[in-house]
DNA sequence: ACTATAGTTCGACATATATCGAAATATAGT
DNA sequence: ACTATATTTCGATATATGTCGAACTATAGT
């Protein structure tokens, strides 16, 4: 049927699950616009946003931001890091490569 | 924000949502494994798998797959043409090449 | 200790989804 | 016309989701 097995299928199934909401989709490819070409495969925690910056970019309340957040770090997109008062987030360009294999015919 | 529209965005997310779905996704890679490299960009409606085959694979009744095909056809993840007493499905490559370019950074 | 700022958790609500089985429709062969 | 096969539509049901606002927790600065 293809080269993935059930559970990695039921994995990628969440994956998209969590980018399927755009306002969550929206946070992702904000933080990935941070993370310009070649810094794949290094973790660069400088390149990161605030959740409150988010949720201006966003237009959602804080509340709901920090359950997409969640929701986000929960499959693995993203890390997050506290940062004195703040949360820095940051995905995870490991993830980006997977689903960019994903696609690869 | 990103180089994407927001009607763009919002696009992605429903494929996205499509994809969201075991078994929806099971039917999707179904259906692109039949789609061997090099093939891309080409119709190849040699390369396509029956509703009643789909079924059988991904374990869910008939209705529910035929369901399942709608919404993949909706977002225009696939392509269906009838033959005979059977509908042939197959996905479109220029959307998973889209999908491919999407997770490029 | 007090205050301001940042983020999280909780409860509530409305809306969407996946699935099944039964009934309906479409096509092909006799 | 009848029958068998393939798919779709419909109705029902259970479950999940996105969002908000209020209350709570954590950290930093004074």
């Amino acid at each position: 049927m293809s080269n993935y097995s059930v559970g990695q299928i039921e994995d990628f199934a969440e994956i998209f699950k969590a980018l399927s909401n755009p306002n969550r989709l929206k946070i992702f490819l904000s933080l990935t616009s941070c993370c310009k070409p070649g810094t794949v495969g290094v973790i660069d925690r400088d390149c990161s946003v605030y959740i409150g910056e988010l949720a201006d970019e966003v237009a959602v309340v804080k509340s709901t931001v920090s359950h997409h957040i969640k929701e986000l770090k929960r499959v693995g997109l993203i890390k997050t890091e506290r940062q004195g008062q703040k949360i820095a987030c940051w995905v995870d360009p490991e993830m980006v490569e997977a689903l960019h294999r994903f696609f690869k015919f």
